[in-house]
DNA sequence: TGGTGGCGGTTACAAGCCGTTACAATATTT
DNA sequence: AAATATTGTAACGGCTTGTAACCGCCACCA
């Protein structure tokens, strides 16, 4: 992998009173070629961001003094830098998100550094072509044939209700196509949307992936109902997709 | 023969009466990447549309038959397919243009391709970004002596009620046939329908697919009850068809 | 009547594309 | 550090599709 390169991919603000996923993820991005900086609560926030040019901050929900909620709405107010927030998992913060916050995304601990990674490059790509967008935050559902893709939580269930384990990466792709039903998706374009990549090289890393897919997936894996291969175009979601907010009303 | 076939930018439908443009386009396209279908006139194009996974209409807004204005707004009322028209121009258009129409964007002729291609871009990006909610798929079908040619699917059932397996090109060529009973369809003209092809070199892939063509769905192959062979002038579909349009779900 | 050349059907083959297995290289967890 | 899981690479095999080549058929003609 191609992780090695220290160029700067972008001015990271981790926003934690814990020390401990502070220094984690300020070692992880680091590794993996972005600026850091960590502080550990809302006052250090402000300056950090008046003194440094961030290119997207990472928050916790809970903060000691000013807590977490109301320094997104702040911070939303005043500039449109991405923010991606760190939640506890329960109901009741997850309502709380959809209906209050100005966040990009969330992430539920505990979360792998990958994910955290992967929903980065996913937010500041977004941000990067839509620089004034007033994105809200989705705990976007995508249901199609019985299954219910949970996008926030990162999870899906079958139509018997099982959850299903999937990688990061199946996810991922699964999000992708479900998320432009009937469009044929080239394989460049999965790997540039999934992994934010655009190397051009010759890659079947994607089939790879729609392999594995399909076999957690589709009822008969050589008979693909959901996924479809376009031959010398790509592949394409053929269900019928219906799109939830979880909160809604 | 489709040499340096790059990725898929996705699938472009070109609707132009002016077969010197098709051609041009066509070739431009394809060079940067895209898949492209011509056709001359509202009839072909909504069956390009039906057959394929159109991602973008490319169309002349002064057209045989139906003109491309009232094209635009029915393709607009169905789907959300991205339009770009071509006009003259004229103050006169302009302003219709302004008014009337549902096109995400218009060229006046005389353009550069290169212009049209940059106008695709940003076109399709837009549309990228804003997920569809249109495939209101309609699923024509096709029946003959029996069979039942299922567009939408692309499915075809013998007489028997069974599931004849045909390959893509296979497929594309039966329909195109199909959709003109008793019209004798040169080899060039089945190569554009059914590739959008138009490089005209003599081509004989085209005896082949009918070869194995006939191979499934004739009784007797030696002796084609469907497909017959006009010396000298292509092929024309023999048998009396009839059209129904469901509702696909 | 036998030759000739265009045309179409077919076989054989080459090239490309895709699914998959096996495995190597990392990452992550314990 | 060992065990596990994830993810990319290589490579085999099957299917699709286009090309070349052979062959027979037919029309035409001297």
């Amino acid at each position: 992998m191609n992780t090695s390169m220290a160029e700067n991919l972008g001015h990271i603000l981790v926003v934690d009173d814990d020390r401990e996923i502070r220094d984690l993820l300020g070692r992880f991005l680091k590794k993996h070629g972005y600026r850091v900086t960590t502080v550990a609560d809302g006052k250090e926030m402000q300056r950090a961001l008046e003194g440094w040019n961030i290119d997207l901050v990472v928050l916790d929900l809970m903060l000691p003094g000013e807590d977490g909620l109301s320094l997104c709405r702040g911070l939303r107010a005043k500039s449109n830098i991405p923010i991606i927030m760190l939640t506890m998992i329960s109901e009741e913060t997850d309502r709380i998100i959809g209906l209050e916050m100005g966040a990009d995304d969330y992430l539920p601990k505990p979360f792998s550094p990958r994910e955290l990674l992967a929903r980065m490059k996913a937010v500041l790509r977004r941000a990067q072509k839509t620089p004034n967008a007033n994105s809200t935050a989705r705990a976007k559902i995508l249901s199609f044939a019985g299954w219910t893709l949970e996008i926030g939580r990162r999870s899906l269930k079958s139509p018997d209700g099982l959850l299903v384990d999937l990688s990061s990466a199946e996810f991922d792709l699964l999000v992708t196509l479900a998320e432009h039903p009937q469009k044929v998706l080239s394989r460049d374009q999965l790997l540039d949307l999934t992994h934010g990549r655009t190397e051009a090289a010759f890659d079947r890393s994607i089939d790879m992936q729609i392999s594995r897919l399909r076999r957690k997936i589709e009822t008969d894996h050589t008979q693909p109902e959901l996924i479809k291969t376009v031959r010398g175009g790509g592949y394409t979601f053929a269900a019928v997709v219906t799109q939830d907010e979880t909160i809604d009303t």
